[in-house]
DNA sequence: GCCAACGTTGGC
DNA sequence: GCCAACGTTGGC
């Protein structure tokens, strides 16, 4: 299965909101971003991927899973953009900073190091684990 | 259909 | 708070 990484900035909606909301999950709301978007088209339910705080903190902090596929955005009049539902899994042991990540060399190829602005992306599964060991988690 | 101008994002 | 990178808009 794919991972992805979903930035949020945490004065918006942080980790804690995302765990508060707790099984049920959240709907994505909010992206206008073409890529952004197809990316979450092509997730299926199940899906798990990294919560990015931006800004503030600037790390990865925990782990989402997508609960409910991609959904037209009813705030989008013309249902080109959409979302889909994320619930929080579990938090890192330790966050995983930009700055840690950017060190890494094995993580130079991430679209977080390479394209900053895109807030939701892909991650590769070699990825996945590099950055799932660096924050003290288990497979 | 090109491209300059503008707005937004996000790291520093 | 600054500015680089990127996406979008609108004039031509």
């Amino acid at each position: 299965m794919a991972h992805w990484l979903y930035k949020s900035e945490p004065e918006v909606w942080s980790w804690d909101d995302q765990v508060g909301a707790g099984a049920a999950g959240t709907y994505w709301e909010g992206v206008r971003n073409h890529l952004a978007n197809k990316h979450m088209k092509a997730m299926e339910v199940g899906e798990r991927g990294f919560f990015y705080h931006s800004n503030e903190g600037k790390a990865v902090v925990g782990v989402v899973e997508v609960v409910a596929a991609w959904a037209p955005d009813l705030a989008d009049s013309k249902g080109t953009f959409g979302a889909v539902t994320l619930k929080a899994v579990e938090a890192l042991t330790r966050p995983v900073t930009l700055t840690a990540i950017k060190a890494d060399a094995r993580l130079a190829e991430m679209v977080l190091v390479k394209n900053s602005r895109l807030s939701v992306q892909p991650v590769t599964d070699e990825e996945w684990r590099i950055i799932r060991e660096l924050g003290g988690l288990r497979d």
